[in-house]
DNA sequence: TGCTCATATGAACAGTCCTTCAGATGACAG
DNA sequence: CTGTCATCTGAAGGACTGTTCATATGAGCA
């Protein structure tokens, strides 16, 4: 049927499989977000915000990176509307604004928790 | 208390937070996993394999990608144990292995198809 | 045995990302 | 108004990632 470059074995399978493929904006921006779950320093950040907002200087001090790391990782978080700041003189207090996000990060580690021993990199071949 | 680099606002807060903190080996762990769904190409797999095992080809058909991405994707998955690859003659049916990765998929594809028209990208200032 | 097909792999290039350093902004104290 | 403090920003360097092209493996078939 298409003998362009790509073979097909299961025509009904794909063609169903497509059709319930979300949208690639959709995928995109999903993919957007786990980018941002993807750093260990941004991960730390937004567990740190789970239990209510901090300023950049502690969040800097709990999660043992520099202020401009932090206000560099706060900025992007901000961008996507991840988190929020609160601002009260200097200061800038942030808190974790995106439900959804909080909702993955409690399914994560949850799980981590769970998972431990289990440590991967090895190929998973037969 | 400590004027190293890094001053202290809330102090009480700032230990009850890092207490709480997972080790960071979990941290590393989890930001890892969601590393490997930050790709929207890597994500069109899983997703697509959230209905039963696909062969390569099709996998490669349905996703829109060469055979060669989608081999080298797979095979960054099995690594990580999310994916898991059956053969048949010279086929290989991959499926999806770890449910925590088909949770995450789950709860992340249920809300970005809600979440429509709430595009970010624009600074989220005061 | 030799050919073809499905998949796997390696090397390499381009693009992206995170950190750091230096400097800018804007608020508060005197 | 001047100096200090908390935060923000821009530029730059190095590391990492994903794709492609070319080739390797290994199963089925003649």
């Amino acid at each position: 049927m298409d003998s362009c470059t790509t073979r097909v074995v299961d025509a009904d399978r794909v063609t169903a499989v497509r059709e319930r493929m979300p949208q690639s904006e959709d995928l995109i921006d999903t993919a957007d977000v786990f980018g941002l779950l993807s750093d260990p320093n941004r991960l730390r950040l937004l567990v740190a915000l789970l239990d209510g907002e901090l300023c950049v200087c502690d969040l800097a001090a709990v999660t043992g990176q520099s202020e401009s790391a932090v206000s560099h990782a706060l900025r992007l978080l901000r961008a996507h509307r991840i988190v929020a700041a609160r601002r009260s003189g200097r200061m800038a207090y942030y808190r974790l604004e995106d439900p959804h996000v909080r909702m993955l990060l409690d399914v994560a580690l949850a799980h981590t928790e769970h998972t431990e021993a289990l440590h991967p990199e090895r190929d998973g071949n037969t």
